[in-house]
DNA sequence: GCCAACGTTGGC
DNA sequence: GCCAACGTTGGC
């Protein structure tokens, strides 16, 4: 069982629009970025949970928590040429993209900042979110991370 | 294989 | 809107 944050900017596809998909479940297409999809081919896995986090907006931070319903499988819109995903390059018989489905479990009771978070750096060890220049829109949460996070989702913000 | 140019991410 | 950081591309 593996912890892992997704970015996604709530403007584009925030948690209220996962919720709102059926089942609440949506396929986490269009990420282009080999280190994300080397982190969903090789160690995702069904049941994993992940920190749903708001990037690009006014509070960057953890919002909300989902968990991977699905196997790794082919990113579809990779061979849709009417799409922004499409990679001309990825080859059908040997796909470059895949994802996974992600379902939505609940809301954070509040937002988990990104300010917070760093300002409390020293109780989080080596967290890629928290790394200089950090744009990974895929990232490994250690457990103990994760219970950081729920630890300071019930106290009071800061 | 190097590296400059360019595009994107994402905090502020 | 700005800009730092980083990934990718393509010329050589």
């Amino acid at each position: 069982m593996n912890y892992w944050l997704m970015k996604s900017e709530p403007d584009v596809f925030g948690i209220e629009h996962l919720k709102a998909c059926k089942d609440k479940t949506e396929p986490w297409d269009g990420i282009r970025n080999y280190q994300a999809r080397n982190f969903i081919r090789d160690d995702m896995k069904k049941g994993d949970k992940v920190f749903f986090y708001h990037s690009n907006c006014k509070t960057p931070g953890i919002v909300g928590i989902a968990k991977v319903v699905s196997k790794p499988y082919p990113d579809p819109t990779q061979f849709d040429a009417g799409s922004n995903y499409f990679d001309p390059k990825s080859d059908p018989e040997d796909p470059r993209w895949v994802l996974v489905d992600i379902q939505h479990v609940r809301d954070l009771k509040r937002t988990v900042s990104l300010t917070e978070m760093k300002a409390r750096a020293d109780e989080f060890g080596d967290f890629q979110l928290l790394a200089r220049g950090n744009r990974l829109s895929i990232l490994p949460v250690s457990k103990d991370q994760w219970d950081q996070v729920l630890k300071m989702e019930k106290e009071n913000p800061a």
